[in-house]
DNA sequence: CATTTGACTTTGA
DNA sequence: TTCAAAGCCAAAT
């Protein structure tokens, strides 16, 4: 397979169900790479916005989104939280997803 | 071909 | 408990 890793992640993420979210190192596992969740990032960074992946259901392992220092900041947190409640995710009051029900 | 970077994770103090 | 530093992998330059 010339599937860059890219591709592999970006299927994952594509596959991951609404109401669900992914850390990154456990996408990384699932590919084989249990250390690889920087590069996981690294393929998200790419952002390939037409395969409108659904990065925002991928959080960090503590359920907290991811910080996204690109662009310095910003997407909007309220941005990401629309996006997770649209999918039918819950908030916990500290600001994190409830990885207990979202994470598979 | 070698170096740098980057949406993370884990461990140490 | 919270803060800081190191480690790792793959792509881009």
């Amino acid at each position: 397979m010339d599937k860059g890793f890219f591709e592999q992640v970006y299927d994952i993420v594509a596959e991951i169900p609404a109401g669900k979210v992914m850390s990154y190192g456990q996408i990384a596992e699932l590919l084989g790479h249990p250390r690889g969740a920087r590069t996981v990032g690294w393929a998200m960074r790419s952002c390939p916005d037409e395969l409108n992946l659904p990065w925002h259901r991928v959080v960090k392992k503590d359920g907290s989104l991811a910080p996204y220092m690109t662009l310095g900041v910003n997407f909007g947190d309220d941005i990401r939280r629309h996006l997770l409640e649209e999918d039918g995710v819950e908030f916990l009051p500290d600001g994190r997803v409830d990885m207990e029900q979202h994470q598979l």
